[in-house]
DNA sequence: TATTGTTATACTCTATAACTATA
DNA sequence: TATAGTTATAGAGTATAACAATA
């Protein structure tokens, strides 16, 4: 760990980063959204590299092994990301022979991105240890905070809210 | 941006990428923790563009600005920062005459970092506008929900979760 | 004319390693 | 020997622009 050093010998002022969360940074709702999703995402990372997989491509060949057949373009659009940053992720898991692309009968233009029986099995078992890992990480919070929490995030990444993004 | 259709908040109309919230990302704690920071980190990318700062720039800013005479290990420590980051970040904002690095009396070693009047002058004027957009950002939730999500990140981002991140 | 997927490019962010000067 | 700051570098993430095939 970057272990906290405590600034010993050093009368007067405590811990040293500490008192910084009394600045106005440190009471302002983004900030803190952004650093505990640092901390998440740091996580997630350690959890999925045994797997060969970042948060990233752990999302898209969830949703590939799911039943929901997505477009590219609706990776794009659910994931918010550009189009070109989902070739990218395609062209990785379909080289490590994780998903493949299928035409699209109703249109020539989009392709269906679908698990191959390998990515399945990987992202199950990805999928168990990210579990467990989940539940580790948000047991700070009680069920009934995780409820909340959760329906919070949701309404934040879908809501009204999200239109001041784009403006 | 890439044309990101504003899709907001009309469910009957089943937009291709709406049914993408059943599959298991969708219902992931962490998946919506990074979808909602994403949409926030854009639109404080929105919210600074004007005033030529970035949210880390900011952070810093605001910090150097107040009255905590931050040294840069202390901002590396809170800011979840490598040292070198911090580096380039003052050395920006020290090249904008925004920030000035003093010797720390106590320790030859260390900078202090203190904002300028200029620094000063232009953060106070950025944090309004940075207040009035999180207040409209964060309206979809009631003051007692804000509450929580406060709390709740702040252990997150604080508490004993921390340590999984660093595993 | 608009959309899907693609290639290309540039910039920001993240993560390490090594070096200096002090402690 | 350890710490504060610095320099350098490489890889991942983010953001645009332009293009071919298809609708």
């Amino acid at each position: 760990m970057a272990a906290q050093q405590t600034n010993d010998g050093d009368p007067g002022t405590g811990s040293s980063a500490e008192r910084l969360w009394s600045t106005s940074v440190g009471n302002d709702l983004a900030f803190l959204l952004a650093r505990a999703n640092a901390l998440s995402l740091a996580r997630m990372h350690t959890v999925l590299a045994p797997f060969g997989l970042r948060t990233r491509s752990y999302s898209v060949l969830s949703i590939a092994a799911s039943d929901a057949r997505p477009s590219q373009r609706e990776l794009s659009d659910f994931l918010r990301l550009d189009p070109s940053q989902i070739v990218s992720l395609i062209d990785q898991l379909e080289g490590a022979g994780l998903v493949r692309r299928e035409p699209d009968p109703r249109d020539r233009r989009a392709n269906v991105v679908v698990a191959t029986d390998a990515g399945r099995a990987l992202v199950e078992e990805a999928r168990r240890t990210v579990i467990d890992s989940d539940r580790a990480w948000f047991a700070v919070l009680s069920e009934d905070e995780r409820e909340q929490l959760f329906s919070a995030l949701h309404r934040l990444a879908t809501g009204a809210a999200a239109q001041f993004a784009d403006a």
